[in-house]
DNA sequence: AACACGGGGCG
DNA sequence: CGCCCAGTGTT
């Protein structure tokens, strides 16, 4: 049984269960959201900022709200940052009104109103992170970028059941070099949507759906050793409450 | 490698 | 009441 090393060298018939299963599960069985009826890198942005921890049913709601004040990206760069804060500063992490009025500005200053298709040039962004790249590339421009956010760092770290005895940077490191490994070429739009889908719906932080989860016959921690499984390096662990 | 940021939902 | 949520910037 050969374990994840820094680079990521995974069994194929396990990445294959595991593709093939992420997607068949996402097309019969993924959520109908708002940001996953338009690929308008705008839009995307938009709502890639307002989820950051921040729950699905939190956003939806803002989300329409900004969209309708703010149509375009060139309507929100010319309105005034109290305008644009009064609408998101209520979902929390009251900086992200800031961000995303500053990659407005930015972006119609410096990118003619489109937002970049480049990774260094949304990581220069304000509040735009690995993360939200990834989010954009893949969703909005159809790029194989990976995504990891906290469902895919669960999911992949309980599939592929990382190698425990090692820093959190590693940790890190290897949860990337996966993420990026497992995507299906071609396919990272609706893979990665599927990926956060599993880990918000089946493999949940606590009580994982391991019985009804696609994954299963190849999965690392199977529901009936959870509690060997207390201790997940990525942060969270399963909790077999009683 | 930690810590701050934060309101809301759930058991 | 504690844990968790489509993370990022700062120290």
């Amino acid at each position: 049984m050969k374990r994840v090393k820094y680079e990521a060298d995974v069994e194929p018939e396990a990445l294959a269960v595991f593709r093939e299963g992420v997607l068949d599960w996402y097309r019969t069985h993924g959520r109908d959201l708002p940001w996953r009826k338009t690929r308008d890198p705008y839009h995307i942005l938009v709502s890639e900022i307002m989820l950051h921890q921040t729950t699905v049913t939190t956003v939806e709601p803002v989300y329409r709200e900004f969209l309708a004040r703010f149509p375009t990206i060139q309507a929100l760069a010319q309105a005034s940052l109290a305008d644009v804060k009064a609408i998101t500063d209520p979902l929390g992490y009251k900086v992200r009104g800031r961000w995303l009025w500053e990659i407005a500005q930015e972006v119609v200053r410096r990118y003619d109103g489109v937002v970049p298709d480049r990774l260094d040039d949304l990581l220069a962004l304000p509040g735009i992170g690995r993360y939200t790249a990834g989010a954009i590339l893949s969703f909005a421009y159809g790029q194989d970028a990976p995504i990891l956010d906290t469902n895919v760092k669960r999911l992949l770290g309980r599939y592929f059941r990382l190698e425990y005895r090692t820093t959190r940077a590693e940790i890190l490191h290897q949860l990337w070099a996966l993420a990026e490994a497992v995507i299906p070429p071609g396919q990272a739009a609706d893979f990665n949507q599927g990926l956060m889908d599993m880990g918000a719906m089946v493999c949940t932080a606590r009580r994982p759906s391991c019985t009804i989860c696609p994954l299963w016959a190849y999965c690392g921690v199977h529901h009936d050793e959870a509690d060997r499984a207390a201790e997940e390096p990525w942060q969270y662990r399963v909790r077999p409450r009683a």
